[in-house]
DNA sequence: CTGAATCCAATAGGATACTG
DNA sequence: CAGTATCCTATTGGATTCAG
């Protein structure tokens, strides 16, 4: 029985906290479902504060989910979609999805398993 | 585009939340390699106190993810395993930690998607 | 519309010491 | 060995207000 180091898979708690960081997976399971500007996010999921999706949504660009770009329109809009490795976490994000929908007795039709 | 109402898949973030939390994540990884006692969660664990080991596996026994077992013997030993949904749970959690290990730049041999 | 700034309350986490 | 109890600090999250 090995201990388990920090160094030996350093990240993967840091991954957990990440995605387990409060709507931070709302955040990308609405990106994944087409989101783009800010209040279509603040619009799809509920409850969230305006400094709390921000927040989060920063973080995600500085962990490179998310990408923001800028459209110069007036006024001006910005978009934020996820980045290709934003694409393949939320892929990963599936099983566990599916696992929780499993285990509190999904009736079929659920958003997540569903992509 | 429809909004993310908590009732449509309510209890995805409150999973991610669950195994986001500290620790939670080494623990789970650390019964799926076979740890049993109480000390040999905290050996495999490097920097968890006794009072977050023991909060968190309380938690996961509260969830239903890993049992807690009293062996008569003197002294009394006691066994943290994970239950079924457990065992599903942290086979649900591999694609993430490939994730993470692609992502981070794995060099091979990390110990969960060895798994 | 898209945020940034501020303030406050709640929660989580860490250190240490102690017990059956 | 397998925890509990206490104390303290740091981090989070929420509400509200302001600004480009």
């Amino acid at each position: 029985m090995d201990s388990i180091h920090d160094d030996t898979c350093p990240r993967f708690e840091a991954t957990l906290e990440l995605v387990g960081r409060r709507w931070t997976g709302s955040i990308l399971v609405a990106a994944g479902r087409g989101a783009r500007r800010f209040g279509e996010y603040r619009a799809m999921i509920s409850g969230i504060s305006d400094r709390l999706l921000s927040q989060r949504l920063k973080q995600l660009e500085a962990e490179g989910l998310i990408e923001r770009t800028v459209i110069p329109s007036t006024p001006v809009q910005i978009h934020y979609r996820l980045a290709p490795e934003g694409e393949e976490l939320v892929e990963a994000l599936m099983p566990l999805a599916r696992w929780n929908m499993r285990r509190s007795g999904a009736r079929g039709g659920g958003w997540i398993p569903a992509a």
